[in-house]
RNA sequence: GCCCCCGUAGCUCAGUAGGAUAGAGCAGCGGUUUCCUAAACCGCGGGCCGCAGGUUCAAUUCCUGCCGGGGGUACCA
């Protein structure tokens, strides 16, 4: 875990005050937490009121153990931490006050900015890293679209998660897996095939995804009236399972067409992936996966129906084959799962796939699950417990779910094409001698597209609003990327060496503190985001950060005039520059993580 | 029926360890630039925090019930 440098500052200097004054407490309880620093990192707060300093380690758990006053543990406590303050006054200024059971500490703004500023400029693009995750794989399954059908907007939410967790995870430290789990098999091919059969005679054309998901559309509508559409659905689709060339031949066109517009979007998008392991590529894995599942004496017939009965954990069965002996997408979960934990012996797996498949996936882990006991493998070699479905809600249109059936669908290529229009636009009125606008334009419409959806908490549903994504001002990616750009061009206008030595009086100001304060927090905000699988965490902490920098970017004096950056006074200007180098890295690295791109001018 | 998620300003959303006058953006109104990029900054107006109980000194936050929206609940994924 990356420490808050401050806050461990603190716990040692507190940990050293009380060795060096609780001598008897010491001599007969020398494993207390209170004489340890790292133990005693873990009990500081921050306070609720920021007025109270900027730390707050309560006393009471301690007193309690102690059988001592609170009051007067923090009194005997506070003069020791001033004695060693005192000593190393030249090192930093720090000030410990005592309220009843509360020992509170503030750092003075210069100490803060030089902690802080320290840390950011050597680590660079570094800082926030670290080694947690080291040695550790973490399997992370997203985007899985459904091949033949068009790549929504509603797609994007699965694919810019999955995205920016496999980033945050890389920086602290985990081999991260990308698994693009395509949704290319199942009985909707058979439907495919039986409706390109039917009415596909003029081939697919340029837009083969339309005309395929205008296929879909109508099958779906014939076979209401004609039932039997269905039956030669349910037979087309055992027959490509079961090896039949004419299927499978079909099956391959659709598969490859689709590939080819998917990667179109990917491509806008500037997402990757390890592997592109669909549903298709776990065919050959079915027997001896439901092999297995059945040697564990898991499964038994219902309805004709190959099942694992979940009924004492209050779950639906688990259908393994249907009653004509196709498989279901549980099975190839499964499969995929055998599969990934021989391949990759990984230390997490997530699943990144929409709230509403839950059941699902607490259905498939239980059968892991059972199937880990039954099989007696010991506790530490099983893969059930490393297995998360990171749930995420639904994008709606129109108050409505989205549907390539109901054709309520908005395709996420035109938002993008439209967002990178619309920032060309704004470009050529603004800044129409920018090079290579077009290159730029998309940046930014991309940055606008994946910051609107990745900036608010995953697990609630929204509704898609043109009006929202098209709009570059306030909280909005293109705002975090115009203040990167003002923040490179101060640095390209100042043009000197910002490492060389700074006068941090010279960044005590409100408005720079506050800046310094979110700088700290970068490491602690990754961590978060990667705690609970949430990018939001990282956008609302970069458009607080954007925010404060830009408040004291027009901040002004007494008389109402802006102090500028860069202004004669030298010196000033040098810590300001270090401040400004240091929220442009740590802006930078935060739309990495988020999967956009920070252009130095726009 | 049962299970899960959501209900906060006109709109979109924060508020995750219960605590004081509930925050931000958009939209509306009013300011700021002889220019370090105004895609910015500053200010104003706007809220029975779905409803009703309960726990607590204190509830938007925890518990119960209800209402409203969404999703799931064996042969789709």
């Amino acid at each position: 875990m990356a420490k808050d440098e401050l806050k461990y500052l603190v716990a040692k200097l507190t940990a050293q005050a009380f060795r060096e004054t609780f001598k008897e407490r010491l001599d007969s309880f020398p494993d207390d937490p209170e004489f340890d620093g790292d133990r005693l990192y873990e009990k500081i707060e921050k306070p609720k009121d920021p007025a109270m300093g900027d730390y707050a380690f309560p006393l009471f758990d301690t007193a309690k153990r102690w059988g001592q006053n609170p009051v007067d543990i923090n009194k005997r406590l506070l003069e020791a931490q001033q004695a060693i303050i005192l000593r190393d006054k030249d090192k930093f200024k720090l000030e410990f006050s005592i309220k009843g059971g509360f020992n509170n500490s503030k750092f003075a703004p210069e100490t803060l900015a030089r902690l802080v500023i320290d840390n950011v400029l050597n680590a660079g693009e570094e800082y926030g890293s670290s080694d947690v995750g080291s040695g550790k794989t973490i399997v992370i399954d997203y985007s899985s679209p459904n091949i033949a059908k068009p790549f929504g907007v509603g797609h994007l939410r699965s694919t810019a998660i999955g995205a920016c967790l496999y980033r945050v995870f890389e920086k602290l430290g985990y081999r991260p897996v990308g698994i693009n789990h395509l949704g290319d098999w199942g009985t909707q091919f058979g439907k495919l095939i039986v409706a390109y059969r039917l009415w596909g005679a003029g081939g697919l054309g340029d837009d083969p995804i339309e005309r395929l998901n205008e296929l879909y559309v109508r099958f779906h509508k014939e076979e209401e009236t004609d039932p039997s559409l269905t039956d030669a659905a349910r037979e087309a689709f055992k027959a490509l399972e079961s090896g039949s060339q004419d299927e499978a031949e079909l099956w391959k066109e659709f598969v490859d067409l689709s590939l080819e517009e998917f990667q179109k979007t990917y491509d806008i998008l500037g997402i990757t992936f390890d592997y592109f392991t669909g549903e298709s590529f776990y065919n050959d894995k079915m027997d001896s996966a439901i092999g297995r599942l059945k040697a564990a004496g898991l499964t038994e017939m219902s309805e004709d129906a190959l099942v694992i009965n979940l009924d004492k954990y209050n779950l639906p069965p688990c259908l393994l084959t249907k009653a004509d002996g196709a498989t279901l997408y549980a099975t190839r979960d499964l499969a995929g799962i055998f599969y990934r934990w021989e391949t990759f012996k990984f230390d997490r797996a997530l699943y990144v796939v929409n709230a509403a498949q839950r059941v699902h996936f607490q259905q498939v882990f239980k059968v892991v699950e059972l199937l880990e006991e039954a099989e007696h493998i010991p506790e530490n070699e099983r893969m059930s417990h490393r297995l998360e479905h990171v749930q995420f809600g639904w994008i709606r249109f129109n108050d409505q779910a989205m549907s390539t059936r109901k054709g309520n669908i908005v395709i996420l290529k035109d938002v993008l094409h439209r967002a990178a229009e619309l920032a060309r636009k704004i470009i050529m009125e603004k800044n129409p001698d920018l090079k290579d606008i077009d290159r730029t334009a998309r940046m930014i419409g991309t940055g606008a597209v994946i910051f609107a959806d990745l900036s608010t908490r995953k697990h609630i549903d929204v509704n898609f609003d043109w009006e929202a994504v098209l709009n570059f001002e306030g909280e909005t990616g293109p705002y975090l990327q115009y203040t990167h750009a003002r923040l490179c061009s101060l640095v390209r206008k100042y043009g000197r060496d910002i490492t060389a030595d700074i006068d941090y009086n010279h960044l005590t100001r409100p408005d720079e503190n506050r800046v310094l304060h979110l700088l700290y927090r970068f490491p602690h905000v990754i961590e978060e985001t990667a705690a609970g699988c949430e990018p939001f965490m990282i956008s609302s902490y970069l458009l607080q950060l954007a925010s404060a920098f830009n408040a004291v970017y027009q901040q002004k004096d007494g008389d109402g005039r802006i102090i500028k950056i860069i202004s004669e006074d030298e010196k000033a200007t040098n810590a300001r520059m270090a401040l400004v180098e240091a929220v442009r890295i740590v802006i930078k690295e935060g739309l990495y993580l988020l999967g956009i791109e920070a252009p130095e001018e726009m």
